[in-house]
DNA sequence: CATGAATGAGGGTTCATTCAT
DNA sequence: TATGAATGAACCCTCATTCAT
């Protein structure tokens, strides 16, 4: 930058980002391991190497470097999902194939699962986090709801659910089951369940081929959809 | 209230049960509507209406009330999963509307989903505790998985996945769900929640069959495939 | 008070208002000396032998002690002035002899006074402080006003002003002074600082009369004019 | 503004002092509205307009700019002083008048009292402040004391007092009407105040004798009570 | 058994001040 | 000169916990 040296240290701004940065990334993770607030602003300016006031010349309170995350966390899952809904023209089975993929990534980021419930739970309890974690809550819905929906409509079938809800429901999926890396228990939460329930039954193959349907199945030879869907 | 006198002081043993009940339940709501760690032993006395002292001669500290509201939850879940499981002559219809008249009722008190997910949170962080949740929360699955494997046999399919799998993920869909009501955010998690997805996909009506049904609307239809169902 | 052991080390009531009695003590000191927001509440505990905590289980907040002040230094001004108003049918002359004797009290203590202008400096600043404050100094100003007109009155003589503001202009001049212990500079305020210059001028004696006395002389022979001004 | 060139640019130096004084402007109204302790730097940068590097860059440290409102705040008071003592031959009529023009303007600048206190506060609490203030405060005494020496000895009257001492009580009595702007409470502070109280009761008509003159009037020829008082 | 005063550590936040830019 | 990021100490206050009563 400097016109006589070439490499220099760190411009101010960049400096400045570097310390945001740092504070940020070490936020979440104190934040995930152990709540927002268990987490304490001298454990992350502490643990990122700074000084509290480096902290608060950054964020103007704990809530803000909350709010980062949750930015951060909304950009990142857009991006994700951009890669499924970006192409309108997707075969079903293309659509699944990436579904399935994005999904799969999930899996593999438990700190990713459990920032979103710290930022749920705070939510639950600061009115102003609460409004922007709207905006970008409903949103998400929306985009998932979405694809859900054109899943279905290509598929030729009626979703058993409104899109919304069946998008809410495999989110409220992922925040539970990321609550589970290390414990859980259970409490269903209703008609949604049954939903999925039936669903699961639906699409299970006959024990002996398709054979006697005994009894109560709901009647719909899963096996033959299943190549329809491209699997 | 007792039977043989009609009034009569508390003898002390009474008095003591009924100060630890007192402080176990405002400890409850309390941890529900702050969190565990929002909820300072100060409020729980408080507003039970004892001094802090009481509280430490009930209980020896506060992941104590903590493992109190463990035992409790885990009594009232067995509980209630033992009218569903308890008749294995049942017929599957039969399970299906008791699992879901057992599934309904967590909709309608947040509060005891809330204390599941203090309860994970807490286990997530404190090692003793972790020890005493894991009991209960691998008891817990494995009944939950075993109504599911019973349901599954009788209606002679294939679960999708290992029962106690399923267990888990329905456990976790109703935490989710139950940190939804206020905000959320989502990350499904992967394999489980394609399963799910596939289900469904599989258990909804084809479009040209039963056209109209509008896609908003919640559990439609399956009253009609009921009966087929055998239920 | 234990039925065996006759001098016990305290009562538990005792052992806290001598704790709240400390921390009273030093706050005033502190706050006299370093001012309301210069003195911690850290110090405060710290010099009173005690810890932070202890000041907060005999205070709610730091204003609370300087409202525990407030009380104190109302009580005491009140039981100070009732010395001298307390009986009606006093001369003028005793009456002076007391209010002489009670202003110069004031002189002695400058703890006092300077603890009177922080109280006022805070009331300037809490609106909550300072509804507290207005009724301990509406009730002081009155009484003293009481005082003055009875002493007018009792003279023959109709006050330069209404009583209250002349009482009111003494307070302001025992504040004023007492800022002065270190240092200080003026802007007299207005009609009520002539309203003293004129009675101060008309009280002088004229130069013919009284001759010698020297010009800079400091306050002399008031002994002298005292039975002229009736007392 | 400069008489060479009407529109320009600011000069360095003038940039640099338009700065200084923008900061020592807010730097004033904070200091009046919250206190010395309770105005931050920070504020007073922001306020002005400015970094806080600026603030720096202009002062030292946070007693400079007091510091540079006491410097600013003498002068001010010398020039008001200036017209009352500036003649020798006036007469007392005359003096009176201007001292009461000049005590009036005081009545309505509370700031300006507010900063006088805040200064004596301040002096109290800093040693080398203190030695500052007390040359400001001395030379103020020492004129304001001149003029009333003079003003009494062209009456042909004896001061009840030392003229400093007078002064320092005028001072004192316009820093406690200040205080009083909002609330208040006294500690007369002895021999003075008796002075005072005497001077006023001697000044004092008859109440036979001008029985009608209202109490709250102000100037009521007290040239003429004088002989009456027979002092 | 219950009380609640007291502890000591730690919470979030603000401060006057420094210094590389 | 002016900037503002960063510091480190101090701020007021709350916490879980102890223990003499």
């Amino acid at each position: 930058m400097s016109p006589t040296t070439a490499r220099k240290r760190l411009t101010r701004e960049e400096s400045r980002a570097q310390t945001r940065e740092r504070l940020v990334e070490t936020a979440q993770q104190l934040f995930v391991s152990n709540g927002y607030g268990g987490a304490s602003i001298r454990d992350i300016a502490d643990k990122a190497g700074y000084s509290q006031g480096a902290f608060y010349s950054n964020f103007s309170s704990k809530e803000d470097v909350l709010l980062e995350l949750l930015r951060r966390h909304m950009e990142a899952e857009a991006t994700q999902l951009f890669s499924v809904m970006g192409n309108e023209q997707q075969e079903p089975g293309q659509m699944l194939a990436e579904l399935e993929a994005w999904a799969s990534t999930l899996n593999h980021d438990a700190d990713w699962c459990m920032l979103s419930i710290e930022l749920q739970l705070h939510a639950n309890r600061s009115r102003s986090f609460a409004a922007e974690y709207r905006k970008v809550w409903d949103r998400h819905r929306s985009e998932l709801g979405g694809v859900i929906g054109q899943l279905f409509g290509k598929l030729g079938r009626t979703p058993p659910a409104a899109p919304d809800e069946l998008a809410a429901a495999f989110m409220a999926l992922s925040h539970g089951l990321a609550l589970q890396r290390i414990s859980t228990r259970p409490d269903p939460s209703g008609r949604l369940i049954m939903v999925f329930l039936r669903g699961l039954i639906a699409g299970a193959e006959d024990l002996g081929t398709a054979a006697a349907a005994p009894a109560g199945t709901p009647a719909r030879a899963p096996t033959k959809r299943a190549p329809k869907a491209g699997r």
